[in-house]
DNA sequence: AGCATAAATAATAA
DNA sequence: TTATTATTTATGCT
């Protein structure tokens, strides 16, 4: 059967502690809380902390496992697991932090200043085109994307983006319709 | 020609203090910064803080509005004019969350002492459906609200109201907090 | 002055 | 974990 996760056992009070294991769920939920708070303050991505403690620390942490750590979709095992790790990585960021924005990004490996990509203006005609290749199919794949940029002359990844917004836009949009304000 | 910016300003040691209209932009700076990290303690996107703006203070307050005065992207007479506002409604607005999640959501997104809703008349065949859900689920998702007010055939906001209300008659009663957190 | 939407980030599916 | 969707932020435009 499933296995109860941290987010669903840390409101029953007679379990907020794990009796056979120890485990403080109402700690862990504490610090996950805070954990987020901590990270934002710094301003930290979930990607950039698993990248970093994928870097300094042994195994692999994606940026799902930090998510999922701060939603607390996970179990307490695995919780009682990586909050230590959280709790070191984070304190000594902090450390870096205090003496200057530079000292954190290098702590945390990404490059110092990545700058937000220039917004894409498409044109009319542009437009037209990726319109018509939307109607025909709102999911190309990856090679198709690939031809549709090179046609177009516009960065594959930006076409990509384009795609996906697009399917975005039809669903809110189509779910007004459809189901009425929810 | 173009007018400069707070964000482009405040690293120019000699404008810190702004001569002729007193600006500290120093501490706008220092404002913006904190405002960001203590609307993201509280958990809300810049679209909800300008939107509860938008319902409490007079003019509206787009999404870009927020966001560009957090990157200071924004002249410093608008920064001026802004900062107060901003000021009193985070802490009100703290205030609201210390009093409970709950609280807060209330605040962000429900109706101000403004043009406040009408005051909805329940039919008695509607209250005993109301009181039927709540017995089951004192807490429905967002989609049950939905469909509850969707079958009863009132506004999706007066029923997620009316629920808040009928917990909190519960708790001023029974005096034992069922919902424990907050 | 703020809408529309591109880009970035968080959350979820596979 | 990796892919992809969903949500939020940021910005080009007029």
């Amino acid at each position: 059967g499933d296995v109860a996760k941290v987010g669903q056992l840390v409101n029953k009070p007679q379990s907020a502690i794990s009796g056979e294991e120890g485990i403080n769920l109402e700690e862990i939920r504490e610090f996950a809380k805070n954990f987020k708070i901590r990270r934002l303050s710094l301003g930290l991505t979930q990607t950039q902390v698993g990248q970093a403690l994928t870097a300094t620390e042994g195994p692999a942490y994606s940026q799902s496992a930090i998510c999922r750590f701060e939603k607390l979709d996970i179990t307490p095992k695995s919780a009682q697991k990586l909050k230590p790790v959280l709790e070191k990585w984070l304190a000594e960021a902090e450390h870096w932090n205090q003496k200057g924005q530079q000292n954190l990004m290098e702590f945390v490996g990404g490059e110092p200043s990545k700058k937000r990509k220039r917004r894409t203006s498409f044109t009319p005609q542009a437009i037209e085109v990726l319109n018509s290749y939307f109607e025909k199919n709102a999911l190309p794949t990856g090679q198709e994307i690939t031809e549709i940029a090179r046609e177009l002359n516009y960065d594959r990844e930006v076409v990509r983006v384009w795609f996906c917004n697009r399917r975005q836009t039809l669903k809110n949009t189509s779910k007004i319709n459809v189901f009425q304000a929810q």
